[in-house]
DNA sequence: TCCTAACAGTTAGGTTACCTAAATATCAAG
DNA sequence: CTTGATATTTAGGTAACCTAACTGTTAGGA
């Protein structure tokens, strides 16, 4: 194969994974629809579990601009699953930490999500779950290879 | 390998399975917010390329409702992409079809779009992005299987 | 010490892409 | 020729993002 070839070969796998990626919005947004938290909100929930969370950090492990983690938070913080208290070293930073609410949330959120997804990949035959397996790690490397 | 040992991997391969999904999401907003054309837009814009689209149809294709269609069928129609034109045999109904700059900015936001993936795709290893295309005929299918 | 630049977060205002419900127009079956 | 179903648009609303502007805090010189 020489390298026009090999090019072409490369677009026609991105065109294909690009299909995956739109599919995949849509799926999001149907798993999202069931359920109470959002899959926003069950993000910045997570990064609170450990209660150690800053705004400033939360907003950049979830790729968005801080305004809209605050925003998150604040709804989270209405429905009692966060509270937000300030940092003792850093009086400018506010420390975002999970109530027992908000981790029994979580706990239910990612139980039902991952038992809907869980459901369809028991359909799937043993070939075809090894192959999503193997590509999982490579789809994280993508993903993460996507610069802000 | 018991049922329930089985029902834990299927449940971690979820779980696993989910992070890809919240990280495509990330990527197509990072991918959208390079382009003049949004995905939704790029999307209907496609399905008008073979002249014959119905609202209906486009927003059944897309999974979503025909209001939000409607929506970018008049935005696209706005930038001069696509026209809407009645139907011959059905005067309730709405032929959506691409024009000559609306086939152009398809093929462009393709090219454009598929060589930022390929970029990436390009950085892996054979074995890789071999993974990667035996997954991704799965992908399509559990997508698939997400019913509205 | 005190001034100032950098930093952390919030507030204000705007955009995009969805949604449901209601209105309009046409079709088709009895 | 009426009536129920179908195709689309309009109206109004929501969620999640964004940028710009503002407030308060820190920290590093002069």
């Amino acid at each position: 194969m020489n390298d026009n070839q090999a090019d072409e070969a490369l677009l026609a796998l991105a065109q294909s994974f690009r299909e995956a990626l739109r599919q995949s919005v849509y799926v999001m947004r149907r798993l999202d629809s069931e359920e109470q938290l959002s899959s926003a909100q069950l993000g910045v929930l997570k990064m609170a579990l450990d209660g150690a969370a800053r705004v400033g950090g939360i907003a950049r492990n979830l790729g968005v601009k801080v305004p809209s983690a605050t925003e998150q938070i604040i709804k989270l913080e209405r429905a009692g699953l966060v509270k937000r208290e300030a940092d003792p070293d850093d009086s400018r930073a506010v420390r975002v930490a999970a109530t027992a609410a908000g981790r029994a949330a979580v706990e239910n959120a990612d139980r039902r999500r991952n038992e809907f997804i869980a459901g369809i990949l028991g359909t799937l035959s043993e070939a075809e779950r090894h192959a999503v397996e193997a590509a999982l790690p490579v789809f994280d490397k993508i993903n993460h290879s996507v610069q802000y």
